[in-house]
DNA sequence: CGTGTCATTGATTAGTCTCAAAGACAGTGG
DNA sequence: CCACTGTCTTTGAGACTAATCAATGACACG
């Protein structure tokens, strides 16, 4: 989408201070007061909430690109606890800095209002999935919706990605056990719809599990035409 | 919050046109272009899809007050359809509507991208339910978010309100069927948490039921200091 | 070489679904 | 005022998906 300069300088100025963290270290937590948002440079990670007695639902997994803590601007205090996935690069910026681009940018309010909408219908999907679909349809919508969501930044990417999240994290995800996403894998291979070879995951049928989930590609289904011009 | 005058009537430009539709009408599907937003007057409704074979998901359910496909601004299309649970009131306005506001206040703009921010925490928090709670702490959410929510319209309700959905369109809202929401909603009463008088549900153990669901108000825990001042 | 994490496997159990039927009730037309 | 209809809720029996528990295997790391 076309920028101007000057909204380009205040995008970059988003990025300006950066801070890489280990595997599986956790960043901030549900309860905190809400001070950042953050910009993924590089790496995985994932915010998640428990219950009281440990069940565990990680409610978004975060590539390079994406904003982390958009939805919990609304209130005083995080709603979620963020964890990283592997060694992860990422650009905390102040909540205040939003201020200052609604302010000074009706376009640029509108782009990153847009991209949080756009996680929300994202979100919208993933409810459909954990409300209505068996263990091998959600499975099948999850490697379709990260194919998706991976080649909006890697354009060259066909049909196999990296997938570093373990099973239990998975299951974490999709509201299922460890166990059953082992055997449900296990399944979708045998059955010939994916490969798997160490942390990588091949698609090779992938329109017949878009039939399967009736999947729709929210990230190349975007409206820009009524952004305000600067 | 306070608002100036002509943010006031900003807010009043939106509420301008009203149409009332009789229960059970789909307004607009999914797919449809996706033209207007609509404010709630009065009468519930509920945003849904479904899957080829017809399987449903409810993700979304309007009350007076709300605003109706803020999610969907970022998308050409509809992702949901629509529907009236009753005779509902609508106040249907124009996307464009959203380019003026974000063009002219800055402080309007920071209240509607955080009432749809909300409804973002919300919607995390009912796929928390979706995936990792039984039916009965579900009901249980359910029933305390409905509450919550009726509660900022109308100062003075305590324990008791009108839940005028079908148990049909309650499974497709938590996922489940509407025979085992029959048998839980029974268990519900039988067990003293609740007690249910035609449409009408009385909440009996509401700090018992928070406490099940870890329950959370959002709608009380919002933030609005960090807003633009006009 | 020992330790820990992660994935796989198998046996059993539990929670929810499916199917079918009956009951409750509101609305309709005679 | 009554029978009829349709929708919604309740009830029960049986089936099935996914969970639980426990053990083994595979691998990386110190």
């Amino acid at each position: 989408m076309p920028l101007s300069d000057l909204d380009k300088e205040r995008l970059a100025r988003l990025e300006k201070s950066e801070r890489t963290f280990p595997a599986g270290q956790e960043i901030y937590q549900g309860g905190d007061e809400n001070r950042n948002l953050y910009v993924v440079k590089h790496g995985w990670a994932f915010s998640y909430t428990d219950l009281p007695d440990g069940r565990r639902q990680i409610v978004k997994i975060h590539h390079p690109g994406d904003i982390i803590g958009f939805p919990d601007v609304a209130l005083k205090h995080a709603t979620t606890t963020l964890r990283t996935v592997e060694n992860v690069c990422l650009c905390p910026f102040p909540k205040s800095s939003l201020d200052e681009i609604l302010r000074k940018s009706p376009r640029l309010s509108a782009l990153l209002i847009s991209i949080a909408l756009r996680d929300h219908v994202v979100l919208i999907d993933v409810l459909r999935a954990m409300g209505r679909m068996s263990a091998q349809e959600r499975i099948s919508y999850m490697l379709l919706d990260l194919l998706a969501r991976l080649r909006i930044t890697n354009r060259r990417m066909t049909d196999t990605f990296r997938l570093p999240m373990t099973q239990s994290q998975i299951a974490d995800y999709l509201g299922l056990t460890n166990v059953y996403i082992s055997k449900t894998f296990l399944r979708l291979e045998r059955e010939g719809f994916i490969q798997r070879d160490q942390d990588q995951v091949r698609i090779l049928k992938e329109s017949e599990m878009i039939e399967l989930t009736d999947f729709h590609d929210r990230y190349a289904e975007m409206d820009t035409s009524w952004f305000p011009q600067d």
